[in-house]
DNA sequence: GAGCTTGTTCGACGAAAGTCGAACATCGGT
DNA sequence: ACCGATGTTCGACTTTCGTCGAACAAGCTC
């Protein structure tokens, strides 16, 4: 299995936008904002299983995210100090956006 | 003619980034960010009549530019300070960002 | 008013995106 | 070896999005 983690600065920021722009995606990178690392299947999301990994395999395309993988199951934990060095500011903003305006 | 220009506290982030996350409006954007107002018809966008009006009003459903009509034209500027308030760094995020990585 | 300019609106079209169920793959545990 | 859990992949479907030409609206100028 190759997963495909591209270079940030390779990600054109409107592919980042893009990944941004959706409430199930925004509510995973809201929830893997702290830092830590989290297993795939511990998101409560309200989609399908396939609509779920659909989601993340955008967030880790578009450079957001870092998966690894442990048995069956999938850690994902947020690029911020990537992302922070190829888009400075851009991830504290969303993050810092009211959650329902 | 009514045109539709949104509080910004009413925009769903999700909402500005997919405005923003889209290479015809970005450079839209960017001509504006030196905060002069300008003729929509004064832009270089390789698109078509119908598509650039398109452009512009997503731009401004979103809540990120204001128009005012004169004549036959309208002057379209960005809602910079407004923005700044409801989603502080974000433009500059991403106006700071490389145009083509 | 005729004609030009500027811009919007109206279908229409194809491409892309979000969603799902079903099938598949992989790993762990019993 | 079987079974259950975790995820991915594969169509399929629906909706949304970007794009365009053509028609329309409104204003300026001669």
């Amino acid at each position: 299995m190759e997963l495909h983690e591209p270079e940030l600065r390779e990600v054109p920021v409107t592919a980042v936008l893009s990944a941004l722009a959706d409430d199930v995606r925004l509510e995973i990178v809201r929830a893997l904002a702290g830092g830590d690392e989290r297993i795939c299947g511990t998101f409560e999301l309200g989609v399908a299983k396939a609509t779920r990994s659909h989601h993340f395999k955008v967030l880790r395309e578009a450079g957001l995210t870092r998966t690894r993988v442990a048995g069956t199951s999938r850690y994902v934990r947020l690029r911020r100090d990537e992302l922070e060095r190829a888009y400075p500011g851009l991830l504290d903003a969303v993050l810092a956006a009211p959650t329902r305006p």
